[in-house]
DNA sequence: CATGAATGAGGCTTCATTCAT
DNA sequence: CATGAATGAAGCCTCATTCAT
């Protein structure tokens, strides 16, 4: 029995039906984009919402205010992936080092070089204006995050592949070429009209270069 | 006999005026130190007359506009500076690579590790809702610093130092981890709160590494 | 049967939006009004605003500055009869004689004995503070009506019956006592306290007759 | 003995002396230009203050408030003239009609054709949005003229020159076209860019034409 | 559910007036 | 007396949020 059995007679309930659950999706996709291009508090809700092609009104049904609305955005587009990573890791076989090479490479294609990186950056610039909203990033983001990193940084420490460093401290070694990508990508001085500057892809692999030279284990006595 | 240690005689009278000569520089520090805490946008003017010890109005007579304020702010901050190190670098009288050395460390000790960088930090994040600031910065700011590392870079491929690249884009290299330390110094994820991040002065010693291999020439053919 | 003895049967359903079509009018008169009173610096939108029956944020819905609500008001109550009168100009069939005096007193109906007459008056005192709307109504009013009355002028000298002068000039002759008495109308010299003052259809026919009596070719030599 | 015997010597202390009598008239020709080019409310008191060359405060010691000084000014350049023209009519020894001629063409002289002219247009335009200060022009101004004007009409009257009208009434036909002319005088209609419009003294001429016209005693029957 | 008209708190800026020097 | 730095009330305008339809 084929999907869509019913003729398009039926289709203008249907549609309707499916624009609804659509909504929020439209929705947030629109404030992703334009929360990333002018930042939270330059973004009005109503650009937010033509941009998804519904009124002001209705955005407001969704979403009990603009602050909330930010938070899903956060939610679906940072959040959202950490399911996939964490699994990933559990699955993960090959050695540490490249466990650590996959996830900071797969961030860059699945969140460093996407809209949602722009979030990233977002928290980092306007967070402490909304105490409320820092506190969920904390919370919903940055600490599942690194809880993730120690969990691969604890997996080569355990298997000998790294040296038995402090792994909270690690971390930041790690999130430290991450966030500054996305601090890049999205800010003015990468623009078309600035000469091209820095190539993501070689900065990490020169990064994860020195991260993974200094996580080895010193086999010699010094 | 000590010059002064007793207030001048003359100071009753001269009270009102020492206030007018030290009001702009009070207002210009107190509009860095909110608008690296909260952005432009989310200041008001009347915060900073505050925190400077006086009314709104009084503001509005030093400065003609919160967007001149901001400008006065970037210009005090940040192209002030460039005179210092320009001279610097003409007097400098070591290796190329000492230079850029002594050039980026110094950077982080009298800007970087100061509000004043979070006055860059914040050109990357809210400029592009100002046009005409980010005009002013690429003007008074940008330009200027990548003219200054161009030099010693030049300076470098002159002597036979560094290898013969493209000193326009090699600035980027230069700029990229200032801009980190900019960034990261002034973000939330830095706060007190958080567990001791990142060394920057070790990170820029890293990164220095990194850097003036990249600029060693290639003495052997491959 | 008469037509609409009573609200179409829409009219729950259509309130809000009925209001919505008549909130421009209502702002308009209320614009008009208080700007005939007070004059635009001394008029403050919120009373505007309040006037129409509406609040303050209400009125930027409608028209995006004070500014843009003034040329509103030059554009309803004096623009718009322009060409209405450009019509009746070009049907007119009667003598040129006739054909001015039907404008002049026509004019004192429909806008001099008006509010309207009073954006005349404002125009005259306060635009030179206002560089934008000067040049606005140098365009949108005062060019098109001196135009019109060189039109009737012209009829007059190509039929013969007035002396083939200078028209341009001569319609500060036609527009002087307009003016005069529309300035008249609205000073407080006019005010109900003050004792009758001036016959307005006199004055206009007095000044009719003088200048009829200029614009007559001379048919002596002398 | 001559005015003025002290030589220079002592002129430090008189010329101080002297400015020092001489600020209220140099406020107040400051005061008058700026009221006149850009009315009262938008006429700024630092502006009279620093074309008269003191500060804003030494304004205040002159004159309590703007609206004060706006008084003064008034009471200068109209009440002012007020007994020299009351002197002139006692003694003049000639006609009515060439009394009436006298009067117009002299007020053109010393008021119209002057900046004086300005506040009397000032004060059709702006007074009403200041009733203090039209409460005190009436007084001070409108009504000492219109009973200037009266007695002219009454003398006319007297020696049977004139027809017996009222002489309340008929103090708006000689007060309209002297009005009409201060307010063309300041009007922007009246600026250099506009084409030469109106002859103030021939404007003048026919009105006193059609007003010595129209007082003229009716000899025949009807 | 969806709409979009309406609201009003809040931010920037001006300027008459005060007052310490 | 004179100064001019300082004040703060008041005006224009924006925009998140509400609510009648």
């Amino acid at each position: 029995m084929p999907i869509q059995t019913h003729p398009p007679t039926a289709e203008p309930q249907a549609k309707r039906a499916r624009r609804k659950e659509a909504r929020p999706g439209e929705l947030l996709a629109a404030a992703l984009d334009l929360f990333v291009e002018k930042g939270f508090a330059a973004t009005r809700v109503e650009e937010v919402a033509q941009r998804a092609g519904v009124s002001k009104g209705t955005l407001f049904l969704y979403f009990p205010s603009k602050e909330e609305l930010f938070k899903a955005v956060v939610r679906q587009s940072l959040s959202a992936r950490f399911f996939e990573w964490s699994a990933e890791v559990d699955d993960f076989t090959g050695s540490s080092a490249d466990l650590l090479r996959h996830g900071m490479l797969s961030w860059w294609e699945r969140v460093g070089d996407t809209q949602a990186s722009g979030m990233t950056k977002l928290m980092l610039t306007e967070a402490h204006n909304f105490p409320e909203m820092a506190a969920f990033y904390q919370t919903e983001v940055a600490l599942p995050y690194q809880g993730l990193i120690q969990r691969i940084l604890q997996r080569g420490i355990d298997s000998g592949e790294f040296a038995p460093i402090n792994t909270e401290l690690a971390t930041y070694s790690v999130t430290a070429p991450l966030i500054f990508l996305a601090m890049w990508k999205h800010s003015p001085v990468n623009h078309p009209c600035a000469p091209a500057a820095l190539d993501p892809q070689a900065y990490l692999a020169s990064q994860l270069h020195i991260l993974l030279n200094g996580l080895r284990p010193r086999t010699s006595p010094l």
